[in-house]
DNA sequence: ACCTGAACACCGTTCAAGT
DNA sequence: ACCTGAACACCGTTCAAGT
């Protein structure tokens, strides 16, 4: 038993879907979604690209295969953490799952891209979200209702949201970078005036200050608070 | 003048930047995202491929500067659109703003991928979230709260949504599906039972029935909603 | 100043061939 | 059954050269 674990004939192990899958989750953890490619994920696998094809029929169904198995990630944790769903305080459990969830995107930060460019639902996409709708259910949703509110979660209800700009990270003492505001007052007034009046309010802030983790909340909570008044007066 | 006009000579003006831009764009609506290479981009200006980088630094500049194309049509069609933002109603003329910038954004479809890719906020993007940010202002908005509300809009302030999956366009009379979706009641019961409800209240109705502009004014009023609330008890 | 040809270093993928 | 070498049709891009 314990040659059987021994590294050097582990290494030896004949390929399977399912590792061919985890060194890619690997590469993109390790290097992004540009690290993954064929002949890079053959290479991590200690073989040559054209290896992979007999245990995968392309890219694309890698692609397919690395966002089920975040997705299926998500399923798990999510499932460990989360209380009985019986009672009726249907928001906190939502929210302990979405922020959950999210935790888990964090630690792949490829995977939101790449789930977004799956189009057909896969088996583990479909179980998380009929959790999600299951608990709309048990906190007295319609299926109408229920249907509308995953809409309007978006990809929310995975934890993560589209995040249009990064936000510059100059420091709002920079001399340099306030007096090139100042020139697109004219331009942009209002988003000189915020950005002053933030500096102005805490000198030591930076010029884009905002805190994704705190933003996030707000308009998850904004819309749970808006989905809990529409169940209420339905 | 007339001669000016030639179209044979004017098959020869030689290339600009905006040139390269419009038939880039022209490129991408026509034959979506993908038919944008930089060879495909030269042969539709007559050109060779190399050529273009006299005009343009890489393709990076390329993207760059259709995202802009596309929110400065944006800007322009909310433009013309709006009536004065110096009533109080923010409410209206906020959404009258994002559904005409939807509008626009329907009419390219790959613009959402784009711009959801550029990093760097171009100016006609800091235009148009200057003027959002104009109008909740005027709406009585403090700028922390309006940068919140930015935040919780999200993709939606430019009028779109991550659709995460594209529904199946199954019939929800074929057997076949319906067989099916029986099948995986136990993996994913509330969704089968969704879906049961929706083809029983409308035989003639399609298994993936989402009308995704309804889902989206859903959402955005939500929203929209909650922020009112949250302007009024500040 | 503006455009090009040849070439480089990459992609994903096919196919016939090896063991 | 599993893996490979050579090759194909694509990418974006560089660089020296043409007009």
């Amino acid at each position: 038993m314990a040659a059987h674990a021994d590294p050097r004939t582990e290494a030896r192990v004949p390929l399977t879907k399912t590792r061919v899958l985890s060194a890619a989750v690997e590469l993109a953890d390790g290097g992004g979604i540009d690290a993954l490619t064929m002949r890079n994920l053959a290479h991590a696998l200690g073989v040559e690209a054209m290896s992979l094809y007999y245990h995968v029929a392309n890219k694309d169904e890698v692609l397919d295969g690395i966002a089920e198995a975040i997705l299926g990630e998500i399923h798990e944790v999510v499932g460990t953490i989360e209380g009985p769903p019986d009672g009726v305080d249907w928001k906190t459990a939502m929210r302990q799952r979405i922020l959950s969830a999210r935790q888990v995107l964090l630690r792949h930060p490829w995977a939101a891209g790449v789930i977004e460019t799956r189009t057909a639902m896969s088996l583990e996409a479909a179980k998380y979200f009929d959790e999600v709708l299951g608990l709309f259910r048990a906190g007295g949703f319609s299926y109408d209702m229920a249907h509308h509110a995953m809409h309007a979660l978006g990809s929310r209800a995975l934890g993560f949201t589209q995040e249009l700009f990064e936000p510059d990270t100059a420091d709002a003492g920079d001399e340099q970078a306030t007096a090139m505001l100042e020139q697109m007052a004219d331009k942009i007034p209002h988003i000189v005036e915020m950005l002053m009046e933030v500096s102005h309010d805490d000198p030591d802030s930076t010029l884009g200050w905002c805190d994704d983790q705190v933003e996030f909340e707000f308009g998850l909570d904004l819309i749970l608070d808006g989905l809990e008044r529409l169940r209420q007066t339905s």
